[in-house]
RNA sequence: CGGAGUGUAGCGCAGUUUGGUUAGCGCACCUGGUUUGGGACCAGGGGGUCGGGGGUUCGAGUCCCUCCACUCCGACCA
């Protein structure tokens, strides 16, 4: 390509409502231009940089058998309706009519459409195991897009699901899909991690998240210091240990604890370490067709995990609950324990208060606490009480695989995978013949990668303070050829025929030969990111060049004859 | 969806408080010239429904009403 007949215009400032570098390079150097809230045009060279992920996806999908589709974009709300999803889904299901008042979502995801597709043709056993994906728009009417290509509501995703006749097979499946996906973003040349995850409104009964390790990254991921265990912090575990209390009291008894609501004020009061305080969560839980006052109740030193806590309880959702409402449910704020709870409200207590003793917890009386108070006996507070894991793993928690600190990070979700089971077969009716002639649901898997994201995620986790590092995997050009002053017909014909020796030999060359001068030039190789240039300029009289590796930022000078061979061996280095 | 902001040339902004000639500046763009290894310089030039609609006024970018769009923090998010 010549730069100077190139669709690629860099920009010296940033947009102003840009925050996240990928979002800011990706602006600056020409890739994107916004449209509206989180839709995004794609220039030519965004255009490649998306082609070269999506040809990296394609070829290891294709290698682990899996069908390349394309469903439809613009589907029937009916589909929708079968499975109960569009009034589930909600505000970010965008709904269209046509012009005869027929109902249509963008899609969002595919489920719906390929257990269409597939129930219509698939009748035996002997028709499976299928996987089928498609590289194909999305569209999720996010409350709140963000940061460019990261959190967009039009977007690219990689999505594959497949079918099976066992649960045997949908696990050989997934964990043929895990090394796929570790393939490809090792391909990428990108750090990430596979976690545990919670497989939230989708259902089913394991998934696993692939997050790409940077600071702006939006979830929290839990990794131990010594093994690999990892999760999300939604799911993550840590070990138990118990801890004794210093202090031994000879009774349990109330003490007067006037207007000492918090577990600082509480503690700093009794001079007891917050560890061993008892700490009440009241939440507004939703279910389906009710919504209800639950205490949750968590070591003065964790916090409550949402999205636990609302796995425990079977709830969909958890809002925070107001003063009244924690009033009108009989509780006492600020003063709310797991003994002497109103026997009507419903109560979960963390894993590792589990046994714990020489507690101090509210004594559901305004201006009292307990003292002393031991969880070793559970039929002291009545056999509804339920223990579950719910607090929040934080920082210097135990591993609970191999007991060693663990730390967390922040990561970028692109890609995750489920075991769906039978949670869209069913309801859709979509069955096949078994052994037996017995018609038996499909079992499910889907797996997703997030195709435009890990275009920001790349950069994410390769930038400078000068612009993008592209992973020469995913580069939109390898070299970036600079011919420092146009105008010296020597400097532009050899740059000419390097660049064509470079093309013929497959290293993706862009000539600059636009009538700039040399610093325009060489900050745009930095902003847009090529992995290597060469410099044809002054020193070529002395038959010079220079080569630099933008990652490592080395310059090396080389004769010209040699040029060819030493930008490959840049390249592979 | 709650809270806070912003909207003036392709991009970044000033002007709005206190209404008053023809709405400015930097970058980018066009023409000519000089420059040519880190975002050059000189001269000339083009480009505006001041987010939309309504109102107040002799007069509105500026005041009032209303709608819209976009951004940030949070909630949310396979």
């Amino acid at each position: 390509m010549r730069w100077s007949r190139f669709f690629l215009y860099t920009k010296k400032e940033a947009p102003k409502d840009a925050v996240t570098p990928s979002h800011i390079y990706l602006v600056r150097g020409g890739y994107i231009k916004q449209v509206a809230a989180g839709i995004y045009d794609f220039t030519p060279i965004g255009k490649m940089v998306l082609d070269n992920i999506r040809e990296i996806i394609k070829n290891e999908m294709d290698n682990a058998g899996a069908q390349e589709v394309m469903l439809s974009f613009v589907t029937p709300y009916e589909l929708w309706e079968e499975t109960g999803r569009a009034k589930k889904y909600g505000d970010e299901l965008l709904r269209i009519e046509d012009r005869k008042g027929q109902k249509f979502v963008l899609s969002p995801t595919n489920e719906e459409s390929v257990v269409d597709l597939v129930r219509s043709y698939v009748k035996s056993y002997k028709q499976l195991p299928i996987n089928l994906y498609q590289i194909n728009l999305k569209f999720r009417d996010e409350a709140r897009p963000r940061f460019g290509l990261l959190r967009g509501r039009e977007f690219i995703m990689k999505d594959a699901y497949s079918f099976h006749a066992t649960k045997e097979d949908l696990d050989r499946e997934f964990n043929l899909m895990q090394e796929t996906y570790e393939n490809i973003f090792s391909k990428m040349g990108l750090d990430f991690r596979v976690v545990e995850a919670d497989s939230g409104a989708i259902g089913g009964s394991g998934s696993r998240e692939f997050m790409v390790l940077a600071n702006t990254g939006e979830d929290d991921i839990v990794v131990c210091t010594e093994c690999n265990y990892a999760a999300n912090i939604e799911v993550a575990t840590k070990k138990h240990i118990k801890k004794e209390n210093p202090i031994k009291t000879e009774i349990i008894e109330e003490v007067h604890t006037p207007g000492k609501k918090t577990i600082e004020e509480v503690c700093e009061f009794l001079g007891i370490d917050p560890y061993f305080s008892v700490k009440a969560v009241v939440k507004k839980a939703i279910f389906d067709n009710k919504e209800e006052i639950v205490v949750f109740f968590v070591r003065g030193t964790d916090t409550l995990e949402e999205t636990k806590a609302k796995n425990a309880i079977g709830a969909v959702d958890l809002a925070d609950a107001s003063e009244e409402e924690i009033e009108k449910a009989g509780l006492v704020p600020g003063f709310i324990g797991p003994f002497g709870i109103p026997s009507n409200i419903k109560y979960v207590i963390d894993d590792d208060l589990r046994m714990a003793e020489e507690l101090v917890c509210g004594a559901n009386k305004k201006d009292y606490h307990i003292k002393g108070a031991g969880l070793l006996d559970a039929n002291l507070l009545g056999n509804l009480t339920v223990y579950r894991d719910i607090a929040a793993v934080k920082e210097g928690d135990l591993c609970p695989e191999c007991g060693k600190p663990l730390k967390i990070t922040k990561g970028i979700e692109v890609g995750h995978i489920f075991k769906l089971g039978t949670v869209y077969s069913e309801p859709m009716n979509a069955t096949f013949l078994d052994e037996n002639g017995k018609a038996k649901p499909f079992i499910m898997g889907c797996y997703g990668i997030g195709v435009s994201r890990l275009i920001a995620a790349a950069i994410e986790q390769n930038h400078d303070e000068k612009g993008i590092i592209w992973p020469k995997e995913i580069a939109p050009f390898l070299v970036d050829i600079i011919v420092s002053d146009v105008k010296k017909e020597e400097q532009l014909s050899f740059a000419e025929s390097l660049y064509e020796e470079l093309k013929k030999a497959g290293a993706k060359p862009i000539l600059d030969d636009r009538a700039e001068r040399f610093g325009p030039k060489i900050a745009d190789f930095e902003l847009v990111g090529f992995p290597v240039c060469v410099i044809v300029g002054k020193k070529l009289k002395d038959g010079k060049v220079e080569i630099r590796n933008r990652k490592t930022g080395e310059k090396i000078e080389v004769n010209k004859e040699e040029v060819f061979e030493k930008i490959l061996e840049v390249l592979n280095s």
